[in-house]
DNA sequence: ATGAATGTTAGCTA
DNA sequence: ATAGCTAACATTCA
């Protein structure tokens, strides 16, 4: 579910709201989230008392750095939402001031939960279970496999047309390319379609086939798409949420992505979708031809 | 009501 | 080397 714009729009969230926070303690009714370290009780007593010193964004992954040289970092995949709340003591449990988003479809299903002071709760729901939580040691995960293999940020401005080139592999279906996390950060199944609608290109065309200006196309349809997209607050097509249970507003500009059967925007031509591994491609066969 | 599809990605096989 | 499946899991859509 989330792709660069929403964990964008999460992270920016995130530092507004919880920033200089405690973590006072963790709940969780499936532990099989929290892939580092393997054992709960570890996992709950090292974040003990630690301050939310920042809050950064690396692809599809949010860190937090805590004081004392740890990070968490969360990534939500599919369908990992972080919601938060506010809550008080009352005979020494917790419960919410006011329910809120919690109401919400999206927050049966809750699987931990940070207790930060301030009467803070920050939750994890995720319905399919596949979100991934992990403490590290800030120096260790900054020279892991695990960020190191990421591509650059799509966004950042050193990240220039010339620098996009050279990233590309030789080979390859441009929008497996653009979804390789390797190739570039951030990019999932959702702004791929738009970005290669935009550009007029069909999604399963060989990197190696694309001139330079379908390539320029594509590059500066990538940075308008995703900036618009941040801008808007993500998108929430399906179950998208931003911490405070609000929607993101990307869906107006949500061009083909699921909108198989749909007339296209600029053409009139029925959206088709096309299956490639498991994964689907939303495109215009008029306008983005192969 | 059964089967397929759903944003991700690591890891395996051919 | 690499493309393509599977698994991790639960719900909704056709």
């Amino acid at each position: 579910m989330p792709e660069l714009p929403e964990v964008e729009t999460i992270v920016r969230d995130l530092n507004k709201y919880i920033l200089g926070r405690k973590i006072e303690d963790v709940w969780s009714d499936f532990k099989n989230i929290i892939k580092k370290p393997k054992d709960f009780e570890i996992f709950k007593k090292v974040l003990n008392r630690r301050k939310i010193e920042k809050i950064k964004r690396k692809g599809k992954n949010i860190l937090f750095e805590l004081s004392g040289g740890k990070t968490l970092l969360i990534h939500q995949k599919l369908t990992g939402h972080l919601l938060l709340g506010k809550w008080k003591m009352e005979d020494g449990n917790w419960e919410p001031l006011s329910k809120g988003p919690l109401e919400e479809p999206v927050n049966r299903f809750i699987h931990l939960m940070f207790w930060l002071d301030s009467k803070l709760m920050l939750a994890l729901s995720d319905l399919r279970k596949f979100a991934k939580v992990e403490l590290w040691d800030t120096k260790e995960l900054e020279n892991s496999e695990e960020l190191k293999s990421l591509g650059p940020e799509p966004l950042e401005k050193s990240f220039t047309f010339k620098r996009f080139k050279e990233v590309l592999p030789e080979k390859g279906k441009i929008k497996q390319v653009l979804m390789d996390q390797t190739v570039i950060a951030g990019i999932g199944n959702i702004y791929s379609d738009e970005i290669l609608w935009t550009a007029k290109i069909h999604p399963f065309k060989d990197v190696s086939k694309l001139s330079d200006g379908d390539l320029k196309k594509i590059y500066q349809a990538m940075r308008q798409i995703l900036s618009v997209a941040i801008k808007l607050g993500g998108e929430s097509i399906s179950d998208f949420r931003r911490i405070s249970g609000e929607k993101g507003y990307f869906d107006k500009e949500r061009k083909v992505y699921r909108r198989e059967g749909e007339k296209c925007s600029r053409c009139g031509t029925i959206i088709k979708r096309l299956k490639k591994g498991g994964r689907s491609a939303h495109f215009c066969p008029n306008c983005q031809k192969p």
